[in-house]
DNA sequence: AGCACGCCGACT
DNA sequence: GTCGGCGTGCTC
C-alpha cells in the first residue's frame, strides 16, 4: 500500500501522510487532493510520494488531478517560500493556487459558449406556437442581443429551465453556440519602435544578451524609458520563443501599459489582475500554465504563475509596497521572483526611479547589475522643484495658461478630523487608536483602519458645544479650498473614495487626459504609473509627515513618493515646475529631493542605515500579537523573548539579538491590543536557524493559544 | 485555522 | 440536574 505527504492548508509545519487509495493511481507531487482531516474533509496538495508506514493512516478521498496543478517548478518556489518566510508549506500552496482550483473543481477550466440567433431564429419569433412562451422569451433575447449574442451565464439566466430551452433552440438551427477561447489580448506587434537613447540601448543590450540567472536594478529617473526598455526585452524574449513575466504595483495595471503591450508586441497576453472573476483569473492561468501566454501581466500574486517557456522576469516600480502582501502569509512578490529566477537560471529585471534601499543594498554587495538611466528621453526636462509655502499665484499663472494643475495630498493620514473648539474633543475611533475621518458627502466619521463609521455629530458628544470643526488636509478640504479659489476651474479629486467604484478610476484618467479638467487633486494614487502630459504644475500638500517618524523606513518612502509624484510634471516638452509645501524648506532630504537627486538622498539614507544596523546593513523579523484581552499581546511577546534567550546563544552566535517588545505604534486596531517584538541579525542563516528553533519554542507557550500571531520576515511596515 | 473534548456557572 | 462558556490539544 502506497502512502503520500499531503500538504493540509493548515498552520503545520509539516505535511500528513495518507495512504493513496488502491483502486486508483497514485498522484504525482503537486496534484490537488480532497483528504479527511479530523471530522471534515479539505482540499491539500500531495508534497512527497513517501513510503513511511504510520499506524492507523486515512485514505486520501479524491484524487483531482492527474497532472499536477502545482507545477514542479512553482513547487520548488512555493518550498522555498515556505522555508524562507517561516509559512505552513500547505498555506503557501494555497496561495499559489488561483483561488477558482482552491474548490474541488478539475484543472482545465469549464468550456464557455457564446449563443446567438441565427437568422432562421431571427425570422422564426413570431412563428413559435403560442403555448411557448418561455422558447420565445428566450430567443426574443437573444435576436435583441444582436450579433455578438449573449454570453453562457446570460443565456442560463434567462430561466430555470435554460440548458433545455437552448438545446432545444439549438437543435432547430435558431441558434448558434460558439465556443469561446481562453479570454486573452492578441498582441499587434506592428507599431514602429522608436530610437532609443544611448543609456537605454546600452541598458537592452546587457540584459538582453544574458541567458541566465542575473538580477539587473534598472535604475532611471522618472521619463527616462524604462518601460521601452521592457518593451524591447520582452520582444526579445518572445521572439526567442520564451515567456516574459511582468509585474507591476495593484494601481499600474493600467489600460494604458496593456495598449503599449499590444501595440509593440505580438503573440498573445495573460492579464491576471484583482478585477476578474475567479473564473476569469483561471482561464488566463491555464492560459500561462499550458505555454499559449507569451506575456503574463499581472500584480503580487501572479508570481507563482507556472510558465513552462519562462524567459524573462521584469518587476516595474520594484521599490512599491503593494509587492509585500501584508496578512497571512506575507511574501514579498519582489524577492520571490528574484528566487524564482534564480531556481529557474534567468535573468530578472527590477526597475524603478526609486529604487528600494534593499535592492541599492544588493548592488552595493554585488548580487544585483545597477543599470542607470540618467536622463529623461527626447526633449522633457526634469521639472524645478520649489520648497514653499503653498503658492496660489503659481496655480492662477497655470490655469491662465490652460495647462493642467496637479495637487498631490501627502497622505491619507492627514485626512480631517472633526474637533470641539469649546473642550477640545475630537472624533477617535472606539475600536482603534486613530481619529475617525469626516466625510463630508455621506456625513459620516469613518476610521479607516476598522471601517466602522457614525453619522456626523452635530454638537459636540463631550460638552454639547455645537461649535465642531474639522482640522487637517484632507483631499475633501483641500479641494474645496481650491474650489473656492479657483471658482472657474473644473477640479476632480481623485483618493479611495472616488477609486472604489469599478472603472471610475480609469474613467477619471481618461478625462484628465483629454484636457476636460483644469485641476486633479488626489493621493498616492495619482503618483503611480499615470502618464498625464498636459500637466505642468505639481503641488503637494503637507509633505512632512514622513520627515520625522518613528518609522525607521518613513524619509525612503517619502522620498520616494515625492520623486513619484515630480515625475508626474512636464513629460511633454514643456518644462513642468513642482511646488512641496513644508514648514522646515532646510531639511536636508527635501533639499536633496529638488536637486532630483534620489541617489544623492539614498547614499546618505544608507550611511545613516549602516550605523544603526538597519536594513539593508541587518536582517530583521517581526514577530507580530494581537489579542483580544489588554495586556496578552505585549504579555506573550515578553515570554517569547525569554524562550528566545535559550536559542541565542545556542544558534545565533551573537549574530541575532532580540529587541525588548512594544506596543504597536497605533497599538489599538479594530478592538484588538497589539504588539511586536523585533529580532534583528547580521547573518541571513543565524536568524533562520533561529527563528525555526524560537517559533516551536513559542507555539508551546501558553499564550500561545489566546493571542493571535504571526512571524513577518523582512517586515516593510512597522506600524 | 477549525473542531472536539473537557471541566465550571445560570437556566428548564 | 442540563446548556453552554472558552481553555487546551490535535489534525495523518
Amino acid at each position: 500500500v502506497s502512502t503520500v505527504q499531503v500538504a493540509v492548508p493548515a498552520p503545520l509545519r509539516y505535511a500528513l501522510v495518507y495512504r493513496s487509495d488502491p483502486d486508483s493511481q497514485t498522484p504525482v507531487v503537486g496534484a490537488r487532493v480532497l483528504v479527511p482531516l479530523r471530522n471534515r474533509t479539505v482540499l491539500g496538495v500531495v508534497a512527497a510520494a513517501t513510503a513511511s508506514a504510520q499506524p492507523k493512516l486515512k485514505t486520501i478521498a479524491q484524487v483531482l488531478d492527474t497532472e499536477p496543478a502545482i507545477t514542479p517548478e512553482i513547487f520548488r518556489v512555493a518550498s522555498w517560500c515556505s522555508d524562507y518566510y517561516h509559512h505552513a508549506l500547505g498555506e503557501v500552496l494555497q496561495t499559489a493556487l488561483p483561488g477558482y482550483l482552491r474548490r474541488a473543481v478539475p484543472l482545465p477550466p469549464p468550456r464557455e459558449f457564446r449563443y446567438r440567433a441565427t437568422d432562421r431564429g431571427a425570422r422564426s419569433v413570431d412563428s413559435l406556437p403560442t403555448g411557448a412562451t418561455v422558447q420565445r422569451r428566450v430567443l426574443e433575447a437573444l435576436v435583441n442581443a444582436g450579433s455578438d449574442g449573449l454570453s453562457g451565464e446570460a443565456a442560463r439566466q434567462l430561466t430555470t429551465r435554460s440548458a433545455d430551452v437552448l438545446r432545444r433552440l439549438e437543435a432547430r438551427e435558431f441558434l448558434q453556440r460558439d465556443e469561446v477561447p481562453i479570454n486573452c489580448v492578441p498582441l499587434e506587434g506592428r507599431e514602429h519602435p522608436p530610437e532609443l537613447t544611448a543609456a537605454q540601448a546600452e541598458a537592452v543590450e546587457g540584459i538582453g544578451g544574458t541567458a541566465s540567472y542575473a538580477t539587473f536594478l534598472v535604475n532611471g529617473v522618472t521619463g527616462s524609458g524604462k518601460t521601452e526598455v521592457y518593451l524591447r526585452l520582452l520582444a526579445d524574449v518572445v521572439e526567442h520563443g520564451r515567456q516574459g513575466l511582468l509585474l507591476v504595483p495593484e494601481i499600474s495595471l493600467t489600460p494604458q501599459l496593456i495598449e503599449r503591450l499590444r501595440r509593440r508586441l505580438s503573440g498573445r497576453l495573460a492579464v491576471l489582475h484583482s478585477g476578474l472573476t475567479d473564473r476569469e483569473r483561471h482561464r488566463a492561468w491555464w492560459l500561462a500554465r499550458q505555454g499559449d501566454a507569451d506575456i503574463v501581466l499581472g500584480t503580487r500574486s501572479a508570481v507563482f504563475t507556472p510558465l513552462p517557456r519562462l524567459g524573462m522576469i521584469i518587476i516595474d516600480e520594484e521599490h512599491d509596497l503593494s509587492f509585500k502582501q501584508q496578512e497571512g502569509f506575507r511574501y514579498h512578490a519582489r524577492d520571490v521572483a528574484v528566487k524564482r529566477a534564480q531556481l529557474k537560471n534567468i535573468p530578472i529585471v527590477l526597475g524603478s526611479a526609486t529604487p528600494s534601499l534593499e535592492s541599492l543594498g544588493n548592488v552595493e554587495r554585488g548580487r544585483y547589475q545597477e543599470v542607470r538611466l540618467p536622463d529623461r528621453t527626447g526633449e522633457a526636462s526634469l521639472p524645478t522643484v520649489h520648497l514653499v509655502d503653498l503658492g496660489r499665484d503659481a496655480i492662477r499663472t497655470r490655469l491662465g495658461r490652460r495647462e493642467q494643475v496637479l495637487v498631490f495630498v501627502n497622505r491619507r493620514g492627514f485626512a480631517p478630523v472633526l474637533y470641539c473648539v469649546d473642550c477640545s474633543w475630537h472624533s477617535g475611533c472606539h475600536r482603534c487608536d486613530a481619529r475617525m475621518t469626516l466625510h463630508r458627502r455621506s456625513r459620516q466619521l469613518r476610521c479607516h483602519y476598522c471601517g466602522s463609521s457614525i453619522a456626523m455629530p452635530s454638537r459636540c458628544p463631550q460638552c454639547g458645544g455645537e461649535d465642531l470643526r474639522p482640522l487637517g488636509e484632507g483631499t475633501q478640504r483641500v479641494e474645496e479650498a481650491l474650489a473656492h479659489q479657483f471658482p472657474d476651474a473644473r477640479i476632480v479629486r481623485v483618493d479611495s473614495d472616488v477609486a472604489s467604484g469599478k472603472g471610475r478610476l480609469e474613467e477619471t484618467f481618461q478625462r484628465v487626459r483629454r484636457g476636460e479638467v483644469d485641476i486633479v487633486v488626489g493621493t498616492q494614487m495619482v503618483s503611480k504609473g499615470h502618464d498625464f502630459p498636459d500637466v505642468t504644475l505639481v503641488c503637494v500638500v503637507n509633505a512632512d509627515g514622513g520627515l520625522f517618524s518613528l518609522d525607521f523606513r518613513a524619509p525612503e518612502r517619502l522620498s520616494q513618493q515625492l520623486i513619484q509624484v515630480a515625475g508626474r510634471a512636464g513629460r511633454a516638452e514643456r518644462h513642468g515646475e513642482v511646488m512641496i509645501q513644508t514648514l522646515f524648506p532646510a531639511a536636508p532630504q527635501l533639499i536633496r529631493l529638488q536637486r532630483h537627486d534620489y541617489n544623492g538622498f539614498a547614499a546618505e539614507e544608507m550611511r545613516e542605515r549602516r550605523e544603526a544596523h538597519y536594513p539593508p546593513y541587518a536582517y530583521l523579523v517581526l514577530l507580530r500579537a494581537e489579542s483580544v484581552r489588554a495586556d496578552d499581546a505585549l504579555r506573550f511577546l515578553t515570554d517569547a523573548a525569554v524562550a528566545g534567550k535559550p536559542h541565542l546563544e545556542a544558534c545565533a552566535d551573537g549574530a541575532v539579538s532580540l529587541m525588548d517588545p512594544v506596543p504597536s505604534p497605533m497599538e489599538r486596531r479594530a478592538g484588538r491590543y497589539r504588539a511586536q517584538l523585533l529580532v534583528k541579525a547580521t547573518r541571513r542563516e543565524s536568524l533562520h536557524r533561529f527563528v525555526r528553533d524560537w517559533l516551536a519554542s513559542c507555539e508551546r507557550l501558553p499564550l500561545a493559544r489566546r493571542v493571535r500571531w504571526a512571524i513577518d520576515v523582512d517586515p516593510t511596515d512597522m506600524v
